[in-house]
DNA sequence: AGTTAAGCGAGACGGTACGTCGAGTCTTTGG
DNA sequence: CCAAAGACTCGACGTACCGTCTCGCTTAACT
């Protein structure tokens, strides 16, 4: 049986150099040629000392993610809620599309689908840890237009997610088409009238 | 100015022995695990001989997936129109579901999509070549909807096929839900009513 | 200026420890692969009680030897003397000779020439410690023999220690030779022509 | 089976560079802090090339100094032979001597010996390629000396030779005494004494 | 007896080198 | 005269130890 670190020994010094230097290496020179190596050197560790806390390189990479969502520990993600739910779509989507044009945004972003479509672990960790809270406030939203009578009541929230964001998500990842507010516009009309809730009888 | 190799000359025996060896490698080790030496070795060729012709590892696997395309040289690809669209649809995504769910159909997708995903050039390619057709002929099916009266006859088809594939896609690639039929079921449902035309007046 | 240790609060018993470890592991593994981290897991110590007391790896061996000549107090080491000084030389160079083909001896033994070669503190160290008093006692039993006639009485007794040890001593080093009871005869013989008092003018 | 690297595809160019720089980095730091990763830096190799050619760093520095040897391709090794042998040995160990004295000469001389002493395989590479024809000489020297009755016509030349060249040897390996012109004298002597022809009648 | 300061076991740390693997290039050889 | 074969340089891999550095925990000596 292998012997595992003791946690209560790590140095978080240590750990911080690390996620932030695979921050940054991943902007500047982007996944496919980010090395562990490189890591270590930038964070002015040891290699072990990542091979010690961390099983793969995507493991590192989703970590220096979830190091930043946890940095703004106050995080109760809250979607707008101004009672149109058609408005409070539209911002929120279009913001989206924004955040995907971001070159700052989205080499870090393609690197952590890259190790995810091809680790069920991390895949894993990831829907936990990472979208999941996303969700989780994306769905609460989702729960007050159906109070609202806005959505039909007996929607499943998991497939209007889906509805609402793969299209999006897909176009982006495989570059099919452009990502513009007129497209995240159109999302949102498709999405309303595929769960808008049924007429009265 | 560096010398192109001659097409003409390029030796066929070669070629297909090493696109068979690439989806025989990918199938057995994965694709992370894939080194152009094993794929030399297997096809009994020099390196050089794959350096020569193709510019990236990605581009091997796309070729290879193209080339088996392409064996079936005659393929008009249609998908079934009986008239009743619901019927149709669920048919098709129901066998969409089950490909997705083939483990030797799997992995060397997953492949192409790792690939894809961090190099633009052989995504245009991927749409291009393997992505198109099929697209094209989804719209060709949905078109007829539109001329039967089914669907909007506005309707954007890309978005459409986006709206009716990307959530499979998207659940498929991260792992983040089942894939059963009834989850396809849902998916046209979905889509019939986000598609459906506008009632007449 | 760095602190001292205190020799007072030295434990005995983690002393005793890593020499023992360090003789057991050298025997197994050689010396060439004899680490220090070894010698502490098998001791059971931390790594940085052996740094506190040791400037290096061929010191604690050296040690190791020392304390093992240490554990018999008694040690006026005495070479045979019956008055037959060919017959004594005989018997001591056999038991050399034999000393040296067992396995259990052999390998502990080109450990410590190994490190004393490269470093001349260790050698100084050896050569007081553990050869010193071995070479004072055959240089007692040749002056005895010298105050008996059956040695030149101006023979420079370093030399002559060297005349009939070195060659074995290089034989076993660099393996150029058997090493056999014959050998250790010609050697003496050699020895005595060499060594022999001069005869009366 | 693992496959072997063909000899006749191996790169003259580089296996001179990697014995270049062996022989320079032995000089300049010393063997023990020699690694094979430097060797290859300084010679501009890749390590892999070291690792396919040398199964050891040994077995680079014993090549390095046979590289050197056979560099000067007519060495027939010769000794002076004045007919006057107590003047030619006096020489000879002199220069052996003045020899050992050298710093340029002692570290690598001093590396190799460590090899050799826990390298069984390396020890008779040595002795058959660079011990070997060197001794060869010096014998020639003394049967010469036989034929002029000068030594005994029965002595064993290889018991011969270490007692002659051990006794050095020993002192410098150790450093368990001064190298001298007296002491070389001292030895020569010796040596005559022992092997001296017995006289007539 | 209680305090305190050392040595201690443990083991994480920044490093260096290991020996291996594969990438992509270059050279030799054979069909 | 192309392409197989494979040796080459390069760089990263993941591992093993180095020697240093905290940590708590004994354990002895000195209040």
């Amino acid at each position: 049986m292998a012997k595992q670190p003791d946690p209560a020994r790590r140095s978080q010094r240590s750990r911080q150099a690390i996620l932030t230097a695979a921050r940054e290496l991943v902007s500047e020179v982007g996944y496919a040629k980010l090395t562990i190596e490189a890591i270590a050197a930038r964070a002015g560790v040891g290699k072990q000392t990542i091979y010690r806390w961390w099983p793969s390189k995507g493991a590192v990479i989703l970590d220096a993610f979830l190091a930043l969502s946890e940095s703004g520990p106050e995080q109760d993600i809250t979607l707008p809620d101004t009672g149109d739910l058609e408005a409070d779509l539209r911002a929120v989507m279009r913001a989206t599309v924004a955040e995907f044009a971001d070159p700052d945004f989205e080499r870090p972003i393609r690197a952590l689908n890259t190790e995810i479509i091809n680790d069920p672990a991390l895949a894993a960790l990831y829907l936990e840890k990472l979208a999941g809270p996303v969700d989780e406030a994306k769905k609460a939203r989702l729960r007050s237009a159906q109070r609202a009578g806005q959505l039909a009541a007996d929607a499943d929230l998991d497939l209007a997610l889906e509805l609402l964001y793969a299209p999006l998500y897909q176009r982006w990842l495989l570059r099919s088409g452009p990502l513009t507010a007129q497209y995240a516009d159109a999302l949102v009309d498709a999405f309303l009238k595929a769960m808008r809730p049924t007429g009265p009888s």
